[in-house]
DNA sequence: GTAGTTGCAAAGTGTTTGCAGGCAG
DNA sequence: CTGCCTGCAAACACTTTGCAACTAC
């Protein structure tokens, strides 16, 4: 997937039912246009390369806002800060210790068998697998 | 497995090469009698329900040290907090969004099949699943 | 003595919140 | 107008650090 034009992210936000304002629209092309796992403030910086348009408060306002809406994922993956990834289709994850870098694992070839039954009056919600890794 | 004495706890120290002083002993009791995974702050008030004997910083050297040392796991599971994890055997997790508790998933019986093979240059230090649940 | 350990308080980090002002329909 | 959105600064929670006092051999 290319770039996206900011009306294919307007159209993104909406279908998402998020009403695509200024700051929201230069959030999600910054996810969608570089497809990487970035953290917020990572976000908040490549936002405001150029210049300051978008304040920290509501850069984490609206990654919740994003998550809520199902339009990105959260990834749990670092003690020290949260990963968004705008790739919400099932997969996993190396995880570069070293570097704190993560990099996607296509989840349509992965199996887990062996798993017990869910805990009584319990559904599953996702199945994280993250592979961690360091330099040989 | 049951609790440990405090013998049997300075032992399992020893075996880990860590010098067994009043506080690391206290905290590893913690940990192993009751076999749960915690946050540090947890383990700090589970220290402490008596008389306050071990300092917050310490609790936080002392996991760090431990962790190192492979005595304990640390998951990274949620976002505002580190739990440890005195099971140190392959095994992976359930995950309950909604109270944040987590419990144990035997890793014998699981296989995981379809990963790609690692990127060049790495070994992996480990993989974890985590199966995110909540209430039906 | 000397090296390792502890604990207080202060600093740090990533994140959230309260609230006033702004903007769109 | 009205309700949603934004952004500043302050507040927060968890964790780490600097450093002096302490302990054990």
């Amino acid at each position: 997937m290319q770039p996206l034009s900011r009306n294919e992210v307007t159209d993104l936000l909406r279908r998402h039912q998020i009403a695509p304002t200024y700051q929201r629209t230069a959030i999600a092309q910054v996810l969608f246009s570089r497809r990487q796992h970035f953290s917020a403030d990572q976000i908040l910086a490549l936002v405001n390369e150029q210049h300051a348009e978008v304040s920290k408060a509501t850069v984490y306002n609206t990654l919740r806002l994003f998550v809520d809406k199902q339009l990105v994922r959260e990834l749990i993956v670092d003690p020290t800060r949260v990963f968004y990834d705008p790739n919400t289709s099932p997969h996993h994850h190396f995880y570069h210790v070293e570097s704190g870098s993560l990099m996607d694992i296509d989840g349509t070839a992965i199996e887990v068998t062996g798993l017990p039954t869910l805990p009584e009056g319990t559904v599953a919600d996702g199945v994280d697998i993250v592979v961690r890794i360091r330099n040989r």
